[in-house]
DNA sequence: TTGACAAATTCCCATATGGGAATATATAGT
DNA sequence: ACTATATATTCCCATATGGGAATTTGTCAA
């Protein structure tokens, strides 16, 4: 088996960066698939691609207007990768703390004795 | 060019399913390679190429401990993620409020003045 | 209908992938 | 030194990828 399809989850459309960089500028607004390809520097194909993956997870949705395809985002579809993520917000927390702790206690020794030398030249 | 690898960022390591779930398992402590190719039932080398895409991102880390290598998560590089989904998190509750306020509206108008017959049979 | 514009699709290709299977490396114990 | 155990690496391969270039489809206006 080779990876699994950029269509086969959020998760995996997501992981590219200019789709990143395009649900970013839809956050704003809906917009127009030129004036995508106006603000991002990236070629017409390129953003119909990407737009067409992005779709097919329901990260966004279309709605025509003449000639224009007008994208907007869904954000319900990002929903999940945020509550995959906040699992582990205490983690980082705890892990955070955990080093400041650590970096006091060396702090507060290293008053008291001065256990590093090598530290305290000139 | 190919899609990006899955060791230049977060996002594509996690992309993943089975990197996920190691990530999951790692969540409540350090484990060893064995623990996890008993938990997860996965191959061992499987395991172990998950396990090296992870520490190149900075995911996890490593202690070895005689014949064992013990693996814990690195919740700071999940963050990343998080605050790029947290960026949305205001747009999936205005989309949210508006549909149930149109539902609401709906309902309302049907109370009134029974709008639609085709709802009203039986 | 024809022409102009907007967007989508198609074709080509170098590239990284993840699984399976086999093998290599590293450490502990005797 | 030898064996057993734990983990990592290598090789092979079918597969989807994203970009570039060219083309097609769809819509409006005259």
């Amino acid at each position: 088996m080779a990876r699994a399809a950029t269509t086969s989850d959020a998760f995996n459309a997501v992981a590219e960066p200019r789709r990143r960089d395009i649900l970013n500028h839809l956050a704003l607004q809906e917009r127009a698939v030129g004036d995508i390809v106006a603000s991002l520097g990236m070629e017409q194909p390129s953003v119909s691609k990407h737009l067409r993956v992005l779709r097919n997870v329901g990260l966004v949705r279309v709605r025509r207007h003449g000639r224009h395809m007008f994208y907007r985002i869904n954000a319900e579809a990002i929903r999940p990768l945020y509550e995959w993520t906040k699992t582990f917000e205490g983690l980082w927390q705890h892990q955070l703390n955990r080093v400041k702790a650590r970096a006091e206690a060396a702090a507060k020794s290293l008053h008291k004795s001065d256990s590093n030398p090598i530290e305290s030249k000139s």
